[in-house]
DNA sequence: CTGAAAGCGCTTACAG
DNA sequence: CTGAAAGCGCTTACAG
C-alpha cells in the first residue's frame, strides 16, 4: 500500500499532527523557544506538543537540524599523527585532554581526522586538493613539524582553525593559543641570578621555531637586565645533542648553570656532569627551557618550564568557539597563557 | 547586491553549474558511483566534475549527506567516559588504538561523541532524546556500565552499532567484538593443573556480566575435565573485596591455587599473603582471569588473562565497516578473538 | 499568538 | 547516458 511505512521514525510533523498544531510550532517547543523572545505557543499548546512528543517516542534528527541550522556541532582536530598510540611520552596527550574538556563543555562533538592520510605515512589538511577539515565548522590543530604551505592555504581559505603553539605565517595571520614562554625563560633565568648564579650558557637547537626564539628572546633579555649575570652565553647544538666534551668546555669557563631549550639536551647535559664524576645540582646546576610531558619519573627531576598543555587545549577551543561565534568568522585571534616552572632538582646555589 | 554572498562553501550546485552538468551528476561522480551499476556519467565528464571540485575546493556538507540517506565516511566512537584524561590505566586506552587504526586503514574519520552529556556527569546515548550518534555512519561502543535500555533503543533504531564487549539484550541482538574468555579461562586452569594443584577456588565479584559468566563457566568446565583437579569451587567476592582473612580460610581448607576474576583482586590476596608472611607463588599462587590496563610495573606481575584490547579495537570498526556494507545494515553479527594468557611470576607448582 | 512556506545541501528514483 | 524534480526533517523568517 501506498504510504505506508510502518517503522519509520516519528518526525516533527507527526507531532504536529497529533498535537493539533503546525510543524513550526514544534520545533519551537521542542527547542525551548516557545516563550522567551519570539513568543510562540501557549502553556497548553506546548503541553499537548510535548504529550505528543512522548507518546510518540519523537526524537529530533540531528542531521536535519543541523541542515537548517548551517552548523554541524562538530569540531575537528587534527594532529599529524596518530593520538592514542600514545602514552603520557606523547606530545599531543595533555592538550588533547583539555580540548576534549571544552568541547565536551560545548556540547559539540570531536572529530579526529584519521583519514587525512594523503599517499605518504603522514596524514595532511589537503586530500587532492581538497581541504578536508571542512567536515567540521572548525578545527584546531596540533604538531610540531606542520606544513607551512597548507596552513596558509588553510588560513586563506577563510576556514576557521586555532593552532595550538604560536605559528607565524608569511601571508595572512593564524589564530592560535600559545603560553609566554619568553616570560617564565626571564623568570627562571632570573632565579638563576638569585642563586648566585653568574655565568649561563643557553644550549639551543637549531630549530627555528617561534617558541625556541621566544625563549631565547626571554633569556637574553633577563641576562641583560640581570646585575648578577656577567655573561649569558648562547651555544648552538647539531641534531646529533650536545657534543661529549661540552660540558667540560664550558664549565672551564666558568659557567655554572647551563640552560637548555630541549628537555632531552638536559639530560644529555646530566649524564655528561654523572659521567665526569660530577654531581647535579652541587657542581653544576641545569635547567630546560623544553618541558616533555614524557620525562619518567625515574629520571633526574629536571627544574624546567612548565608548558599548560590542558589549559591551551581548552583555550583553543574556546578560541574557536568566539570565531564561529562572530559572523564571517571575524579577524583571526590569539591567546597567551602564562607558563609555569617545574621545581626540579637540578638547580641549586652557586658553590661558592 | 542580492545573491552575491562572497565566502559562502561551494555547493554540488556550485559544482554542477562550474562543470556545466546536472546536481545529479555531481553526487554520482563524488561518490564514485558514476560507472557502476546505474551507468552515469562519461568518462571526461567525471573528470570535468572533479576539476571543478578542486577548483572550488569543494567539500560536501555532512548533514545534508546525512539528512538524504548518503554516507560520510564518519565512524562514530562512544564512551561513556572522556577518554583523554586517561593513561594506560585507562579502560578504553587499548581498545582506541586499535579502534583509530583500523577507522585509518578504512580512510574515514572518527568522531568522538564529547556531546553527549545529559545533566550528569555520564554521557548518553540520548542526550535530552536527541540522538547524537546520528551524524556518524555508525559506531563503535565501550564501555563497562552501559545502560541497556539505551541500547536496546539503539538496536530497534537499527542505527548500525558494534559494542566492544559481549552484550546479550533482552530484546533485539547486538553486534558486538568481544574475546574468549571461556576458553582462555580454561587453559590457565589447565595449567594450574598440570603443575600440580589440585584444590582451586575462583573468587568472583557480584557482578553478572557476560564476560564474569564466560569465565566462570571456562573455569567451571575446566575443573570439571581435568582429573587433577580435585575441587574447583567459586567464592563470592562484595564491593569491598576480599574479606581480610578470606586466604587463610582458604588455605586451612587446602586451596592451593587461587583464581580471581578481577586483578584488583588479585592484588588484594597478593597482599594477605605477603601480609600473612606468605610467599607467591612459592606458598601459594594467585592468578586473575581479569586484565587490566593499568598494572603499574611495580606490582607483582600477575599471571593472568590477556585482553587483546588492540585487536577488539581493531575488529569493531571491520565488523561495523562489514555491516555499513551490507544493505539494510544486514543482521546483527559478532566476532570472537582468541584471548591471550599473561606470564606473571605468581604461578608456580604447587609446593609438594 | 499561530500557520503555511521556503530553504538548508544533499541523494535517488524517474523521465527523457 | 543526462537532466529536472522530489524528498530527507528540520528551522526560521514571514504572513495572518
Amino acid at each position: 500500500m501506498a504510504g505506508v511505512r510502518p517503522s519509520r521514525r516519528p518526525t516533527q510533523a507527526d507531532v504536529a499532527r497529533l498535537a493539533g498544531v503546525s510543524p513550526g510550532v514544534v520545533s519551537a517547543v521542542i527547542n525551548g523557544r516557545h516563550d522567551g523572545g519570539v513568543i510562540r505557543a501557549s502553556a497548553e499548546t506546548a503541553q499537548r506538543v510535548m504529550d505528543a512528543v512522548r507518546k510518540l517516542g519523537y526524537v529530533p534528527n540531528v542531521a536535519a537540524r543541523n541542515l537548517a541550522g548551517g552548523r554541524n556541532n562538530i569540531i575537528g582536530v587534527f594532529t599529524y599523527e596518530a593520538v592514542f598510540p600514545t602514552d603520557q611520552l606523547n606530545f599531543y596527550h595533555g592538550f588533547l585532554i583539555g580540548v576534549e574538556e571544552a568541547v565536551e563543555e560545548l556540547d559539540a562533538n570531536l572529530l579526529l581526522f584519521t583519514g587525512s592520510r594523503g599517499s605518504g605515512r603522514r596524514r595532511s589538511i589537503y586530500k587532492n586538493g581538497v581541504n578536508s577539515l571542512q567536515v567540521a565548522d572548525g578545527a584546531i590543530m596540533l604538531g610540531q613539524d606542520e606544513d607551512r604551505q597548507e596552513l596558509a592555504a588553510l588560513v586563506a581559505s577563510r576556514f576557521p582553525v586555532v593552532y595550538i603553539g604560536h605559528r607565524e605565517l608569511p601571508a595572512g595571520e593564524l589564530s592560535y593559543v600559545t603560553a609566554d614562554y619568553a616570560e617564565a625563560t626571564a623568570r627562571l633565568v632570573h632565579r638563576c641570578a638569585e642563586l648566585g648564579h653568574q655565568r649561563l650558557v643557553l644550549l639551543r637547537g637549531d630549530d627555528d621555531a617561534e617558541s625556541v626564539l621566544a625563549r631565547q628572546s626571554g633569556y637574553f633579555t633577563a641576562c641583560q637586565e640581570n646585575s648578577v649575570i656577567e655573561s649569558g652565553a648562547v651555544h648552538r647544538v647539531g641534531a646529533d645533542g650536545p657534543a661529549p666534551e661540552l660540558l667540560r668546555s664550558l664549565l672551564d669557563q666558568g659557567v655554572t648553570c647551563v640552560v637548555t631549550d630541549d628537555a632531552s639536551h638536559a639530560e644529555s647535559v646530566y649524564r655528561q656532569a654523572i659521567d665526569s664524576g660530577l654531581r647535579v645540582p652541587d657542581d653544576v646546576s641545569v635547567v630546560s627551557l623544553g618541558d616533555y610531558a614524557g620525562m619518567r619519573p625515574a629520571d633526574p627531576s629536571i627544574t624546567s618550564l612548565l608548558t599548560p598543555r590542558r589549559e591551551m587545549g581548552a583555550a583553543a577551543v574556546r578560541l574557536l568557539a568566539e570565531l564561529l561565534a562572530t559572523p564571517e568568522g571575524g579577524k583571526p585571534r590569539q591567546t597567551i597563557l602564562a607558563c609555569g616552572l617545574r621545581e626540579g632538582e637540578t638547580l641549586a646555589p652557586r658553590r661558592s
